[in-house]
DNA sequence: ATTATCTATAGATCTATAGATAATGC
DNA sequence: ATTATCTATAGATCTATAGATAATGC
């Protein structure tokens, strides 16, 4: 019954990538320990010498999703360097990202959720929408402005609540309005953004 | 032990108020019948003579919760007719907003989960939303543009996605400075809104 | 000898139902 | 006679623990 030392940390990734995905697609509360082993291929029984408890493993399959959703936002940046910003964007408000629930953006999916969490997993997503700031800004321009940080905020503000919305209505114009109004409202934030770059080279000059 | 129709049907409203404010508290896998009924004065016994399932009351609560808020939102309006997108922006991006999760937007603290609710769940928040878009509009402009529609998606996704991230912030001046981006982000939205009324002004002069 | 996983179970809680009770409404 | 609420309970599920088992690791 006894597997291997490397076996038994491949169980556990095994665990926290099926709760990364199942936790965000029935909410924290919405899966049982039993249902989430059993979709990891181990019974119930395992879960306690993998994990302290319920809330360690959301905390541990949060950072799992936050990480491999930071991936996809930096492969995206690193792919259209002629135009980052607007790859995520288009990524982010896809009509494939809203419907694909379980490998979608944690924060849409379990935010409102993990703001009733305890503090660990808040933690946990609190590094994850910061480290979205930093690649936002980095998306936008080089230089450091303050009004970036502001502009990165808003944008990743009308891009989370988009993606809520439009996961709400069945109207499907309605859905699609949300996404596209998203979309022009980043080109129009990164328009302000661009313009601000122009201004101060000119000065500079 | 019986009651009469007129005290019967208090008790209803009594159950439906006090479930709009705790499934916004706790999700709606956050909270029990039994607690549900305590809350409200009652046993977990005369739940179903009141209501068909837990999905029942969650549509019920849902619409209760949405009415609500439905109604600070058109009284904002009105006590402020010279500005009144940013009385909707300034109460609903406030910190008090922020910190009442029990009384505050339905949309924020239970959308992502209503969209793993029943259809009838988001039936009611599809039915909230599109209302939320009728006041915005109205409170931009009196004309009916189709820009504006779009401009009042950005607006609702700006503010909901603002408010989820703000609650998830240990980081005081992260979760104030969400907020804060939001609200110069529809005050821009609204600058292009009056620019383009303007416009249009002059134009049929 | 140690330990990762298994089966089994404790004890709490969940939604929903059944039958008793006592007050209403006809 | 009807019925809103009560107590009690069924049956499922939840998190967490206990002890058995069998393979690893020393």
């Amino acid at each position: 019954m006894r597997v291997s030392r490397t076996q038994a940390a491949e169980n556990r990734q095994s665990v926290i990538n099926v709760a990364s995905r199942l936790f965000r697609e029935r909410g924290f509360d919405g899966i049982g320990l039993k249902d989430l082993m059993k979709s990891a291929g181990l019974t119930q029984g395992a879960f306690y010498k993998q994990f302290e408890s319920k809330e360690d493993l959301a905390v541990q399959a949060s950072e799992r999703a936050l990480d491999s959703a930071s991936r996809r936002w930096s492969d995206a940046m690193i792919a259209s360097p002629e135009d980052p910003l607007g790859a995520i964007a288009a990524i982010f408000l896809s009509t494939e990202h809203r419907d694909e629930t379980m490998d979608g953006c944690p924060i849409v999916a379990l935010g409102a959720d993990a703001a009733r969490q305890g503090s660990d997993v808040k933690a946990s997503f609190e590094a994850g929408i910061k480290d979205r700031l930093v690649v936002l800004q980095r998306a936008m321009a080089e230089t450091d402005d303050k009004r970036l940080k502001s502009r990165a905020m808003a944008i990743l503000s009308t891009m989370v609540g988009a993606v809520t919305l439009s996961r709400l209505m069945n109207d499907t114009d309605l859905a699609q309005g949300f996404l596209d109004a998203a979309a022009e409202q980043v080109r129009a934030i990164q328009a302000q953004a661009a313009a601000l770059k122009r201004q101060k080279k000119n000065v500079n000059s």
